[in-house]
DNA sequence: CCCTAGATTCAGCGAATTTTCAGCGAGATT
DNA sequence: AATCTCGCTGAAAATTCGCTGAATCTAGGG
């Protein structure tokens, strides 16, 4: 997963801590939410957490349950003590009991493993919202702007409809304007890691959002042959 | 327990103060109060309590009735001497008599521990009720109006009956108006987050309040196809 | 025990969306 | 200029997804 640069669209860089004992999630997590333009704190049990947590005060704590040692619930509870962080607990499937203590001590919202990414931080940002942190819910450049809560999209105030993929094409070069974006990270990050369709298929979504964002002769969506793509002014 | 952003429909937001000398008691009090749209301020003690409901003036206040030094019924001789608010008071199954005592001195209610934030939640709303403060239980978007203490829905004035499930999907949609909520979330937050079942069972839902707000072609409840569905005006 | 309201499942349909594909043409390379 | 690569285009094909109209299942009340 190749790192980008973050939006300066972005007004403030949100931050996370992720606290989980297996290191491929870990991973796993800090790419996903470093392409989202988080900075990252990783922890590994739970002292450690506890620790994190007080010295970076991050907007958010994704906080495995199953922790050895200390577990997440007693996590929960030391950070809470000490600062109103905004927490999601994983969970494994067969771990009901906990994960129903894990909510009376004050999760904000719980995801079972196995996850998909994106329903992850679509909960992320949920949370974010409700507690009145709404950084990064409305990402704009040029006269485009979208809003992830409502997944409303306008161009020059006018709003445009969009499908789920075009959707989300759009949100990647919002996340990252100006950027060149490889035809490689295009795929892996719309289409998902393990696509292994026809090359083509970006060419035409980038048509779609071209026409819908009346981009004619491209001007918004730039072609950088050879390489992929890029947002520009 | 998902966290969603705050309705706007709601006109101001409620306030809590939360007394109890047990830290994992007001930590659970807290997150709960916190999720659903209360301004919560906490005390562990007695003079803490006097103090801090002068300074706050919250809407209503949750007593635990045994307090290291200064018991609840001074507490409340004490508040109501400033300040007329609602208090329920926290009591454990073996303090009746006690009980009695804080209702005389003129807890609007009481609850015994343990107990589920359900419950307490809704003695609160009807204590509000009752006092004329109905903050939080009414919710409006479009012509739908939800009331949550007596489940009363109506549509353009025409009193709607609802189903529990029918009713608790729509109190969600209300709750976030506008924002689109996705599959997940709904499950997670309609059927809980151990339902295992078809996700048909929401647009099999989601008709039947669109044929019961008449909401037909569907203009309230929206689909956004590939994600999930939105209220929207 | 039956009856009923409510909850859940299911299969088929149609429409929206995604994906594929082949031909064309603009840039790059020689 | 000839050639080649790569991106663009239009349209057809394939697929997904939500809607619908039952049928089935369940729990509670009479």
């Amino acid at each position: 997963m190749a790192m980008l640069q973050q939006s300066s669209t972005t007004e403030r860089q949100p931050s996370v801590l992720i606290v989980d004992d297996e290191p491929q999630i870990v991973d796993f997590l800090q790419m996903g939410f470093a392409y989202e333009g988080f900075s990252v704190f990783a922890a590994h049990t739970g002292p450690e957490a506890v620790q994190a947590a007080a010295a970076h005060k991050p907007d958010i704590i994704i906080l495995d349950i199953m922790l050895p040692g200390f577990d997440g619930i007693e996590v929960t509870r030391h950070i809470r003590r000490v600062h109103d962080t905004a927490i999601i607990m994983l969970t494994a499937k067969d771990e009901i009991d906990d994960r129903v203590a894990g909510l009376d001590v004050g999760a904000d919202d719980y995801v079972t493993k196995p996850f998909a990414f994106k329903e992850l931080m679509a909960r992320v940002r949920a949370v974010l919202r409700r507690r009145g942190n709404n950084i990064g819910d409305i990402l704009t450049f040029g006269g485009i702007t979208l809003e992830r809560g409502t997944r409303v999209v306008t161009c020059d105030g006018q709003p445009i409809e969009l499908t789920p993929r075009e959707f989300d094409l759009l949100e990647l070069f919002l996340l990252h304007p100006r950027q060149v974006l490889t035809r490689d990270i295009i795929l892996s990050r719309v289409w998902g890691y393990d696509y292994f369709g026809d090359d083509n298929i970006i060419e035409v979504y980038i048509r779609h959002l071209r026409e819908k964002l009346h981009d004619n002769p491209p001007q918004l969506l730039q072609t950088v042959r050879g390489i992929g793509y890029s947002l520009r002014g």
